[in-house]
DNA sequence: GTCTATAGTGGGATAGAC
DNA sequence: GTCTATCCCACTATAGAC
């Protein structure tokens, strides 16, 4: 859910006009949700002209970007509160999962109405497209951050695939939360509740030689898919 | 990526007229593509107005059931020969699983242009939404059976509720499938093929106290979640 | 390089006559 | 049930002002 910035804009004045745009974008999106949100009523209250907008935004979708890196960027500055004061494993991943929540309920409602540009699979706004990488490996990192300076006691192997196993984990949280229609995201919190002592339990287990061969099964099955 | 089919039509000129359209598009959706169809090519491909063609189909995406029910058909038929012979759960469960990427190959470059339509939470179109609940059981029946007839001895809370996960399962294969951008869907072939035993492994090691700690709290995520 | 104004195309969706 | 006519809007094109 996460992208990559547009290229920084030459002029001061230019980066102004460009501010004005995605903010419109913003109001108005929330306003009246992303599909009653015309392109020309966005260049009207940004006061631009229609032609304008598209000189700095290729399209409509294009506009959902800056919705992307606001949440990326509010996440990231949540992260180092959760992380600089707590140890344990479980907490920190709690911390990190549920201040996504946190800071997207606002736009709950309306990120229903564009989360399908985000699920084409050519789309540039895929987690998973070239065009995301950069967001998505900051991303890994905070997830990263999670497992490298807590409590954990991991075999190498599984150390080293953890961070992206737990950023699919975060994935899927987001697939849930876009269908969450509990009042709150309730049950998406239920979820990251209860998965996570879940995934602690499941990780501190895997020192046990029953549970050993399952993790070497999984860790072969995404080393054998990432080729 | 089940749906129900439209509701029955009145007289048989109408059923005519509307197998007319389905048929034009589903011609059309494998010419070009779903985007590069529009809805004046189908109309004019089944020889009738624009205004009859939405008269019988509130919009393009509803056009898609015709290729869900297509699909959900032959996996129901191709489950016949996979679960007759084969009395081994991981057998079974490959069988089932592997029968839906052969038979949904042909429509994996097209599957993932109109794939956003199922993605958006609200649409009809989701394997989640109300109006695909016929379907999504007839398919969760398809995975009751891989359990039951099966070699598999379960706790009866995980006999229950094993279906349902393995349904999921398959959702998750069809999520990664639409993905997929290896020839011939290898890598969703590969996931397959290692996903399988993993499951038939954690499956069968339920007995033991360790795991059986793990599957205690997925069951009750699960039905915690399902409230 | 930044911006406006205007005109136009294409295609999804609808209204209303028959 | 079927058509024709129309609306709406994303998006493009262009010509020119500063």
């Amino acid at each position: 859910m996460t992208t990559v910035p547009e290229p920084a804009a030459r002029s001061p004045k230019a980066e102004q006009t460009r501010r004005g745009i995605t903010n419109a974008a913003m109001v108005l999106f929330r306003e009246r949700g992303y599909d009653k949100t015309t392109m020309r009523a966005i260049a009207d209250e940004a006061g631009v002209s229609l032609g304008n907008a598209y000189y700095y935004f290729g399209g409509k979708e294009h506009l959902i970007q800056a919705f992307y890196d606001q949440v990326q960027v509010e996440h990231a500055a949540a992260a180092e509160g959760v992380l600089a004061g707590e140890k344990s494993f479980a907490p920190r991943l709690h911390g990190l999962l549920g201040a996504w929540v946190d800071i997207s309920a606002p736009y709950h409602e309306f990120a229903g109405q564009f989360f399908k540009n985000a699920a084409e699979p050519t789309s540039p706004l895929s987690p998973f497209s070239p065009d995301s990488a950069p967001a998505r490996e900051a991303s890994i990192a905070l997830f990263r951050r999670v497992v490298e300076d807590s409590d954990l006691k991991l075999a190498p192997a599984l150390r080293r695939e953890l961070p992206e196993l737990l950023w699919l984990l975060h994935m899927g949280v987001v697939l849930f939360w876009v269908y969450d229609a509990s009042p709150g995201q309730r049950r998406t919190r239920e979820l990251v509740a209860r998965a996570v002592p879940l995934v602690d339990r499941l990780a501190r287990s895997t020192r046990l030689p029953v549970v050993r061969g399952v993790v070497d099964d999984m860790l072969e099955l995404v080393g054998a898919l990432r080729t």
